[in-house]
RNA sequence: GGCCCCGUCGUCUAGCGGCCUAGGACUCUGGCUUCUCAAGUCAGCUACGAGGGUUCGAAUCCCUUCGGGGCUACCA
């Protein structure tokens, strides 16, 4: 029996989701929705003073608007929630403590200040900076001393000599050489976890089968593997990766406030329709291969394959969404577009009354 | 600096050894249409980063080089 296709869409909601995201969001919702699986959505808030309810609440209806739908998570819950890692926090704690025991994990007393100063000579020295190991094997005498001292340790995970090699289905073999893939930290001192063991343990537990995201974590790979592996994963258990390309700003770096507007929430004020976002969106990184370009919602579940996304970057063309747009707009019904124009309108109309209010 | 990823028109892309004197879409330019603005329509501009191979034949395979990007956190 084939596996059933289970796809996650985890954002960080550390400000309103962006068009990145949502790119990302729609191909996973899109693959899921292509091989009849499911799309799990989690809200990855290991780091509480970043995330914040707000940007959570928008974040599932900016989901709900654009016609993105989930099977586990938030709002709809499932059988492997909770879904917001911030409410995951003993299960992270179990297996921190079980990597510790087995070895697979040590405590690392080092305070903030030695590790950037040694980053800093290892950078002098054109060395590659990374955690040198120092904690590794230390004597219970040092523990002790350590510990009378008051320090509070973090957990680091041992990586092992050797090489991680894997296979992306985007980018086909990639291989990362240990000596490049330092011990990482797992949990903080005050035994908070980290993303990158909250991620890995997360779609083991949620029984991920594909991780679509985009090209930045493609380096942190290694490290959820190493996860895996402590958490006794078999190779073949291992989700299949793909890395998607990223959405770049006009200016050729990756988009972000700085180079455009990224706030999906905007575009939804400017008027852009749901569909034509998910539509432009749709094209960047990915095409169907004949030079069909109107593509609806239900379409794209038909047509969508992992195997037919880019490996290179797109630059975001905002003259195109609006083509796009513009034409979407025009197959519009005439009651349908006054009933989206009326409700544009009122939300615009409430927003001006609070502002003159607040006069 | 190190490691990793990427490289076809201005932009998104098709292309996976001969169908390519490289196709489509958006943008742009000019024409038609039009009370105006859109829309529509016709035409046009413009690309395989560079250099070596492999091959009868390369945008497609290999190598080098250059360029761009990402990572290198007790962020994700």
């Amino acid at each position: 029996m084939v596996k059933e296709v289970r796809t996650r869409f985890a954002p960080s909601p550390t400000g309103d989701l962006h068009v990145g995201n949502i790119r990302t969001a729609l191909f996973d919702w899109a693959y899921a929705r292509h091989t009849g699986g499911k799309l799990i959505f989690r809200i990855e808030d290991t780091d509480r003073e970043r995330v914040t309810d707000e940007y959570i609440a928008a974040a599932i209806e900016t989901l709900k608007w654009l016609g993105i739908t989930w099977d586990e998570g938030p709002e709809v819950g499932g059988p492997h929630g909770p879904y917001l890692q911030s409410q995951r926090l003993d299960i992270y704690a179990h297996w921190a403590k079980k990597f510790l025991d087995n070895g697979d994990a040590y405590n690392c007393y080092c305070s903030t200040e030695e590790l950037e100063a040694r980053r800093e000579a290892q950078r002098a020295a054109n060395l590659a900076p990374g955690y040198d190991g120092a904690c590794r094997d230390l004597s219970a005498d040092h523990i002790a001393n350590y510990v009378a001292q008051g320090r509070k340790p973090v957990l680091r995970m041992r990586m092992p000599d050797g090489e991680t090699k894997f296979t992306d289905v985007i980018r086909g073999e990639v291989i990362f050489d240990h000596k490049f893939v330092p011990d990482f930290v797992l949990a903080r001192a005050d035994g908070s976890p980290l993303y990158t063991l909250a991620v890995a343990v997360d779609d083991v537990l949620m029984k991920i089968t594909h991780v679509l995201r985009g090209e930045d974590l493609l380096s942190s790979t290694p490290r959820q593997i190493r996860v895996y592996q402590a958490m006794g994963v078999a190779p073949e258990d291992f989700p299949v990766f793909a890395h998607l390309p990223f959405v770049m700003g006009q200016d050729n770096t990756k988009l972000s406030k700085r180079n455009g507007e990224v706030s999906v929430a905007w575009y939804r004020e400017q008027g852009f329709l749901p569909e034509a976002i998910c539509n432009y969106l749709a094209l960047l990184g990915w095409s169907p291969g004949d030079d069909r370009e109107n593509i609806s919602m239900k379409e794209l579940t038909e047509l969508f394959t992992v195997d037919r996304v880019n490996s290179s970057p797109a630059r975001f063309d905002m003259k195109k969404l609006e083509a796009i747009n513009g034409d979407k707009i025009r197959a519009l019904t005439i009651d349908d577009f006054l009933e989206r124009a009326f409700h544009l309108f009122l939300k615009q109309a409430s927003s001006l009354a609070l502002t003159m209010k607040r006069r």
